[in-house]
DNA sequence: AAACCGGGGAT
DNA sequence: ATCCCAGGTTT
């Protein structure tokens, strides 16, 4: 759940997560989509499928226990380097270096590398460096979490808390006043422009939805039926769009949402339909399905507002 | 090696 | 608006 996520954003999902699949039996129990929908919110969702797919894993090949090598960790699905070393020395106390971004950040500080946050090269050295102090520390757990804090509350992005950190005098990038500047930032290619095309589709106290396809942005979640395209659609391009028939198609709403990879532009619309078949969910089926943020935003909003019979 | 995959906080 | 976040997998 911390991979790519801020720590302070995952403390207010933790507690109920872990509650509701307290263990590897637990979680396998419950089945992919469940632990999905329980994701709902934080992003890379493909986390979630790889966390349930490594319980079950646990399961099947670890008698349900947590393996406690760094071997075995990185065999398991969605634990790679980083993680692996993660438990293996906070949980079960190896003495495996971790490097994350706060560490490379620290690590090019400290040794004055002048390269952008993402260079190979650098973050190979941050893998010797984080290697040899994990080597020489009393408690493996305690350095790797002082490395990564360090990162996240003193030797911060922008503006590092220089006058306040313990290990200044230590530290290159500090001598030579350049600590602000270092690690160079990652090179990030543009956002590329989506546009998204829901379609409200109702009968009686429920509505039309559907999965997702399982690549791309939010892989299999639970969508309103949906035209996207690179460029903006006319009306008769959203209809022929959706595969099935729908009349009166018109536009209710637009906004648009940021992502790290994307634009999204969503142009709202209504309609109806004749078509039966397909998922027709009302409200408690509707809230048991996993969809990205927007789009819960959006169905709860349009569809399960207080004003409309299904509310 | 490069591309791909969310959503939100901090500045 | 920009940069980043307790990264891993796929191509």
């Amino acid at each position: 759940m911390l991979q790519q996520t801020q720590a302070s954003r995952v403390a207010e999902r933790f507690e109920s997560f872990v509650g509701r699949f307290p263990d590897a039996r637990t979680m396998a129990a419950a089945g992919e989509n469940v632990v999905v929908a329980a994701w709902e919110g934080l992003g890379y969702y493909r986390r979630a499928r790889l966390l349930y797919a490594a319980a079950v894993r646990i399961c099947d090949v670890h008698d349900g226990e947590v393996p406690s090598s760094t071997e075995a960790l990185l065999a398991l699905p969605g634990i790679g380097r980083y993680t692996a070393g993660s438990i293996a020395s906070i949980a079960f106390d190896c003495r495996t270096p971790i490097v994350d971004g706060n560490v490379i950040r620290v690590v090019a500080r400290l040794e004055a590398i002048d390269a952008a946050a993402d260079d190979p090269a650098l973050v190979k050295r941050c893998w010797e460096t984080a290697d040899a102090l994990v080597g020489a520390a009393k408690s493996p757990g305690v350095l790797n979490e002082s490395l990564m804090e360090l990162g996240a509350t003193v030797c911060t992005p922008r503006l590092p808390s220089c006058d306040r950190c313990p290990v200044q005098t230590c530290c290159a990038a500090f001598r030579s006043g350049r600590a602000a500047s270092m690690p160079r930032p990652k090179s990030r290619p543009a956002r590329r422009i989506v546009h998204l095309y829901p379609v409200v589709l109702r009968r009686d106290d429920r509505v039309l939805l559907r999965q997702r396809p399982l690549r791309g942005i939010w892989a299999g979640l639970w969508e309103l039926p949906s035209v996207e395209s690179a460029d903006p659609l006319e009306v008769p391009a959203i209809a022929s769009g959706l595969g099935f028939k729908v009349d009166d198609l018109r536009q209710v709403e637009t906004f648009k949402r940021l992502l790290t990879h994307r634009e999204v532009h969503f142009h709202v619309y209504e309609a109806s339909t004749r078509i039966r078949r397909g998922h027709w969910c009302d409200r408690v089926v509707s809230a048991e399905l996993a969809m990205a943020k927007p789009m819960r935003s959006l169905v709860d909003r349009r569809v399960w507002a207080s004003d409309w019979p299904g509310g």
